[in-house]
DNA sequence: AATGAATGAGCATTCATTCAT
DNA sequence: TATGAATGAATGCTCATTCAT
């Protein structure tokens, strides 16, 4: 972000100026392994592998590989923040209707276009289910969905509309065709109240 | 855990001679493991350990870690339809708000007392995600829940409160504090259409 | 070989009229198995799928693997015998000629048509020189090509051709491409005394 | 076999800081090992065992065992390429004569003094059999030998006592005694053609 | 600060052999 | 007798982590 951050000092001899710079290509790089790998597969090799990063980089700037995993997690998490914030700013949230057209399509592509990050997700929900200081980081990313449908919805239904993505997405990833549309629509108009009209559009 | 906690049996006789009731062993250790520790934490020593059993039991029927893992799995569905069965005869549905108590009950429970079962099944879809082996059973999963509500829902909307229900689960173990049953009881309500006074009723 | 060997009784229950039928059927397998993987391949198992035989049969006829291995490097000598007094019986030697022809005949075919079985013998008197009991039996094998040669030739220019024909196999067949008939031809001539005549036709 | 017989070494440091001279120790305790209990014997443990080495080190520096077998025999024609080298500074060839009575000393003094060195070779040959990556490796082996009788043979010449000499050391390790020094030289001369005189001197 | 080298611990799997039937 | 079941003991290999530089 900063101007300075490579200035013109071509000094070749130097490895590196920012020394969080390679934290962050290693955490990176992890995130990328637990995505397309799975948490088990994170290794240190796999992450150095991935990063063009030698070994012993990823387990130099980490006190242990637990550590790295919290790391990656919590960073896919700022992800998931900047994307929300970022969809706020190019389509913000007005009518119910708006509402819920865009979250048919957030519960889409989470299982097509984002699928990566959606199953980044699923593997660190698993992941608190057995480590404990992981849950607070997968309750900040429960909370980030929520709080934002907050805008438009009173809270206990906000928190019943982020389960249904929740469980539309689970599903709509495992099944071997992408979500259908209409059937989306229908179930997220319902949660969020939008009118028995939405109901007869799908025929059910 | 404790591999000696069975003094009742002949002892010293170790072979036995029942295979099927082995392999069922083993496997019965497997889904354990798998619930406690993660499909990464299943290795055949800790399946051993977990079932009072020789390691290369293990190896021995089946031909591959992965088949017992298929294994586990299938059978952990198995479960899960038996349990269905049984709460079909014990509690055969009538009306909309009998489901609706009903299933708030299971999504409840399966994030304490079953919860060891809600994880193996979260276990099961995450690793159906990499695995296209493993997907037809973890469909199979899916599909068990739908057709049990399509008794009394239409197809989408049964294919809806399933995942509504998968959702409001997930992030009920993640979450600190099991689920609100109120709200539970309210997203399940709308989900199931059981009429827009049960809104009322919680206060949104 | 005796006509009685398999009579008609086709009693279906009994599984094995002749005991030492199953034994020869393992040991061939063993054979078969020890030219085509070596002797590290030559694991009970991978006879029991050669010989299409369970694997306990494998080892209830023999005391221990090497018992096997003992028994499958005898019975290859064995064959090797069968397969000079064959020769002899069909191509009986005549003169230093015929016999240089011949032996020229089987150097060449020895890397070819009956590489298995050079391999086999290759593998015996690797084996034996660390286990002194194999030697008797590799040692018998050698004679056996000695033996025939000395029908024609004194002693120890039986043995000397003995050796090179050995030598002529094995980097023949270590080689990318079969022994030349011509080299081999003149080799052998020479190590006969055949007459230095051979010699010229060569171009040595 | 001693895993300790380095006491001077400044212990406790385990780390080593040269780990060319580390994978050339490795690579040494292999040839020893295969030499001693052939290849199917060469296990890392075993070799660790014979260099007093940690297992792991004998995975860390080579991908794959075979890669390890591979430069171990490579490593040992180098080592014969060596003897042969200092062999042609101590004693060059000059007569037919001196030639005959080296070999007939090489001949002898490889199923005795050198035979460790044998069996590796044929170890080798065998492996090379079944392995095509090693073929090259043998032939150069084979390749060496002949190279240096080329320099007083004709080029067939050369490759038949190449190959008598193979036989004639295959042939004597198998025996219980080592071979006959006379009859050995006698097979040379005849094969070198040293002259018909040669004959005459064994009586045959 | 950064990294190649090194290693103890552990893993999935194979195997010779033993046992119960 | 013959064989499926069972198992202790390896084996090749991977990995998180530590250390020397």
């Amino acid at each position: 972000m900063a101007p300075s951050d490579q200035p013109a000092t071509p000094s070749r001899t130097r490895r590196r100026r920012d020394p969080d710079a390679r934290k962050r290509e290693v955490i990176e790089a992890a995130e990328r392994v637990i995505a397309a790998r799975g948490l088990e597969g994170m290794t240190h090799r796999a992450v150095a592998e991935e990063g063009g990063i030698p070994v012993a980089s990823t387990t130099y700037h980490f006190a242990t590989r637990d550590d790295l995993i919290q790391l990656a997690f919590e960073r896919s998490v700022d992800d998931f923040a900047a994307y929300l914030d970022a969809l706020d700013h190019e389509q913000p949230l007005t009518t119910l209707t708006d509402l819920v057209d865009q979250l048919t399509d957030a519960v889409v592509t989470a299982c097509t276009t984002h699928r990566a990050r959606s199953v980044l997700q699923y593997e660190l929900f698993l992941a608190a289910l057995r480590r404990p200081h992981l849950r607070p980081i997968a309750n900040r990313d429960i909370a980030l969905g929520r709080t934002r449908l907050e805008q438009m919805l009173p809270p206990n239904r906000a928190a019943a509309v982020s389960a249904l993505m929740a469980g539309l997405i689970l599903h709509g990833m495992v099944g071997t065709t992408p979500p259908d549309r209409d059937h989306v629509h229908a179930a997220l108009a319902d949660a969020c109240h939008l009118g028995a009209a939405s109901d007869a559009s799908t025929g059910n």
